[in-house]
DNA sequence: TAAAAGTTCGCAAACGTTTTCGCAAATAAA
DNA sequence: TTTATTTGCGAAAACGTTTGCGAACTTTTA
């Protein structure tokens, strides 16, 4: 089934067929109306390949992710695929499990037209990004969200790390906090940097003494991150409250006080990036700075279509800020310290 | 930048560098060398639509779910990816929302060649298949898993949903229960009649008397599922034990008792289908079912590309049956009531 | 030594679209 | 009426691959 089929059923030539197909003004009404009803009728689907072949065009957008058990990204999908729905567009997925040479082959096998357009958020272990350079001057636009590449001249949607990431220890330091620790991922990642920026911001409005001490630097092995928390937790000059910008972090610590019997809130206060929807049920229930994930996905998307559509040209820098919020709940609960 | 220029680099034909690439037998050694060296050397990428239309597949799977932000489906997907990874195989992700109008949609639009095969979990509204009996038959295979479709002679991954919705009732029994609800999901699914029917056998077992009145179907609409469940909990003869066959009521009777002021596991023990990883973090923490979802992605491609290698002939109806495990916590513990 | 078989490659026809160009016929303008 | 312009459509050349077939050359077999 094919598009000669259906030309030679309707008398007609192939390329009246594919302009009627098409809804081209060269093509009178009743034409195009009978050109739709026998398509309809033979049940005939436009090829994809040969047409983008054609047009240069895939009607497909590749999204990148370092992990997709994670609500974050997950709901940020959501977004994507709403825009990308409204657009008759299609979405491939690749995750990287913040590996690097995983991103690399990636961005290199796109290089080929397989999409018209990419939305990622980087790996953790990325610091070169020279692959991302490449894809995009070979044509195929990049849109960044959450873990961003600054200096690729580019779109990209971003939430207010900093200011959360001092919300965060401000909050900390209001329910009773004097030695806050930042329980945090790889130094080079964007948003890392940016709320660890805020934070050391709270820390000196505050008159409060960075103390490297309090800092950890998750990986990726749930164990050594709990084992690094650990070793904070038990020390002698231990926090009395902690940023996770990460939920992952957040989990783990979890996990280590419920390990060593330290109580949050009374003994350690805990607030956190997250974007669980049942914080709230955890024990205790979990304060979080939230993330819109769903509208980053959505702008994402929004403002890839923009490049696609050529309202926007590439090269850029635009940066689209959207704002988390800090939900307050038991787990920095202000106590009565002895 | 094409395979005509890389001919034309090597004073090869393009017959021959094509061949070459693909690492036919009819190549020398030496010119493949040669032409691998100058493809690499140009950074030549092969153009996938061309190679598509040609060859009549597309190295491309789509994935239909109901939703994503469900651990759930989130680890089925990482499953389905690491084995797409090894085939060299790329995944477009459709989401359904639960939505049969949506399901259909994607079944047509899968009419045209665009993927190699489908990996689907049906959406709770499904209860016609002539989409996807009409998406087999244009020769699209189908791997069910899941939420599978019994009418429809394919393959599919399950749980042994009827064993596990078994060990569930006899687990509450255990514990003491001897009024036990079920909060399930929607009749014509696959997966909760197994459940539910599992359930009614240990009912039956144990020689408890089915009380509709201790049974909940839930929607799409979280608040009128806790309304459900709130009506059933707050009657005259509520439950002292529940089994929510689907993560999303568990979710929601933990919110209820909060609300009510139930407390868990002492007045209500709870014990539900979920994937959730931090199940031992909540407020108690949950004894739950959980499904090798990981493994279920991955057996599911598994299966597909037996079907797309043809190792496996089409319309031959079998189920691969995983385990489910009974992982209890908090939530269904032994107390000593009054 | 001739025939058969094997090796290595090129020609050209697909695959199913889209689109440029062109050409009539119909309509509008002069 | 003649000359432009518009309208509706068709022929054919792309798009970048893959592959059946056959040519030329080399090696083996009889």
């Amino acid at each position: 089934m094919n598009i000669k089929i259906l030309a030679e059923q309707l008398n007609l030539s192939i390329s009246t067929v594919s302009r009627a197909l098409r809804d081209s003004y060269e093509i009178s009404e009743p034409t195009k109306a009978r050109v739709r009803a026998m398509a309809k009728q033979l049940n005939y689907r436009i090829n994809p390949y040969a047409s983008s072949l054609r047009r240069h065009r895939s009607k497909t957008i590749a999204v990148l992710i370092p992990e997709i058990t994670n609500n974050f990204f997950s709901q940020v999908i959501n977004g994507i695929e709403y825009i990308a729905q409204e657009k008759n567009y299609h979405i491939l997925i690749y995750i990287t499990h913040e590996d690097v040479r995983k991103e690399i082959e990636f961005a290199h096998h796109l290089h080929n037209g397989r999409v018209d357009g990419v939305l990622m958020s980087v790996s953790a272990e990325t610091n070169n990004y020279d692959h991302l350079n490449e894809l995009m001057e070979s044509g195929v636009p990049i849109v960044f969200f959450d873990r961003i590449c600054e200096s690729i001249e580019t779109s990209s949607i971003i939430t207010d790390d900093f200011e959360s990431g001092f919300a965060a220890t401000e909050h900390l330091f209001q329910c009773g906090c004097r030695r806050i620790g930042f329980f945090g991922l790889f130094e080079h990642l964007s948003i890392s940097r940016k709320r660890y920026e805020g934070y050391l911001a709270a820390l000196k409005k505050y008159g409060i003494n960075k103390d490297d001490d309090l800092i950890v630097r998750s990986g990726n092995d749930i164990a050594a991150n709990e084992a690094a928390i650990t070793k904070v937790l038990t020390s002698a000059n231990k926090p009395d409250g902690a940023f996770a910008s990460i939920e992952k972090m957040a989990i783990a610590s979890y996990n280590v006080c419920k390990r060593l019997d330290i109580d949050i809130p009374s003994q350690l206060k805990l607030i956190s990036f997250s974007n669980l929807e049942i914080s709230t049920l955890l024990n205790p229930s979990l304060t979080t700075i939230t993330q819109p994930a769903y509208e980053i996905g959505k702008q994402a998307a929004m403002q890839l279509f923009r490049y696609l559509e050529k309202k926007l040209y590439m090269n850029r820098h635009e940066k689209i800020v959207l704002k988390s919020s800090l939900i307050p709940r038991q787990s920095t609960k202000k106590t009565h310290s002895a």
